[in-house]
DNA sequence: GCGTTTCTGAACCAATCGGTTCAGAACAAC
DNA sequence: GTTGTTCTGAACCGATTGGTTCAGAAACGC
């Protein structure tokens, strides 16, 4: 029996989103966010907090969005080849959907926030280290299946082409061509034969 | 005739590069830059200009010393396999060397100074194409001499290799482990046979 | 309608931001 | 030592930072 929040929360989380990954963290003020988010400065303060939690709120939503389909991805492919082919398809439509803001929000900030903010620094590893993971996971399936060869260094290779993919976001914050990205991931799956 | 300099230019300006490097552009206030140099804050402002100028200044540092390298590694190469191990190492060495930060300044603010500072992100992209092109004449260069096969797509793959180099600058900020980035270049060394 | 609760916009806070000014100390040439 | 120049530290500037407070509008149950 009270007066109703006049503002939808994830809706306006998601112009947060928006504006930090565009941004980065430093250079987003509260009123940058008011202003994207179309609220009083007030009610951004009583519904979250601060501009920190404003933006731990923003990279839940960004990594329950998008970081969480990429581990479905290698979790559900049925080859390995599949399996990267999608991935990193997925890496390239993100980083280059002119609806959303260039790059990865995760690799923009794990660049800025760390030597700043120890603690969210930390949060953020152990995050990238799920994604390593499945992606190894996919890898060792795959060679228990016959289709990658014994002998490479599963870890290594897993390691390699999650950084191919942070190197895409990168490039796709200097210039954001399509084409371009997509041949270097093909490049990167010439590796599975 | 006049009262010199009482603090060497290059070596304040190392600092601030060193500044620059740890917590990007935006959140390096010009107090933080003037504790780091050593010197006063009317002394910086007549010695460089403003905070961008002192960027800028400590960006072409940077690039003067540490990206010019790999290009120069990649130029001189006897062959391609040497040519990136070499590359891939030295971006390994700096990115993990405990005597500066984390991680490679220019990829730093690539993802940091896009959608902020226009032109400062323009220079950036025409300074990496500097590397892209040394790596891809590479790779030509072993083609030609055979031992690269035709088939193979070299603009694409030298993009490929460089964005694993700034994959690995990206890790180098999360984890910083030398070993686990070493394996990283190992991997995409396979794919020169 | 009423009363209660909660949200909201605007005014406000100290602190810090990038940037400027200036009086005087420090040094080189003579 | 004097002169002429330049560097330096500190005080200062308006603007903006992240954050708080509060009176009143708005919406619910009744």
């Amino acid at each position: 029996m009270a007066r109703p929040r006049a503002f939808d929360e994830e809706t306006a989380l998601r112009k947060a989103m928006d504006t930090f990954w565009t941004k980065g963290f430093e250079a987003t003020s509260v009123s940058d966010l008011t202003e994207a988010m179309g609220i009083g400065r007030s009610s951004l303060y009583a519904a979250f907090g601060d501009k920190d939690a404003v933006f731990a709120r923003a990279m839940e939503l960004y990594v329950r969005e998008v970081s969480a389909e990429r581990v479905r991805i290698l979790r559900t492919a049925e080859s390995a080849r599949q399996g990267v082919r999608d991935f990193l398809a997925h890496h390239i439509r993100v980083a280059t959907d002119p609806r959303t803001p260039a790059g990865c929000l995760v690799v923009n900030t794990a660049l800025e926030i760390d030597g700043v903010a120890e603690e969210a620094a930390e949060r953020l590893t152990s995050r990238s280290k799920i994604a390593d993971q499945a992606m190894r996971e996919l890898l060792e399936r795959a060679q228990a299946a016959g289709e990658l060869d014994r002998s490479v260094d599963v870890r290594a290779l897993a390691l390699m082409l999650v950084a191919v993919s942070y190197g895409i976001h990168v490039m796709a914050r200097m210039h954001r061509d399509r084409k371009t990205l997509q041949s270097i991931a093909d490049a990167a799956l010439a590796q599975l034969g």
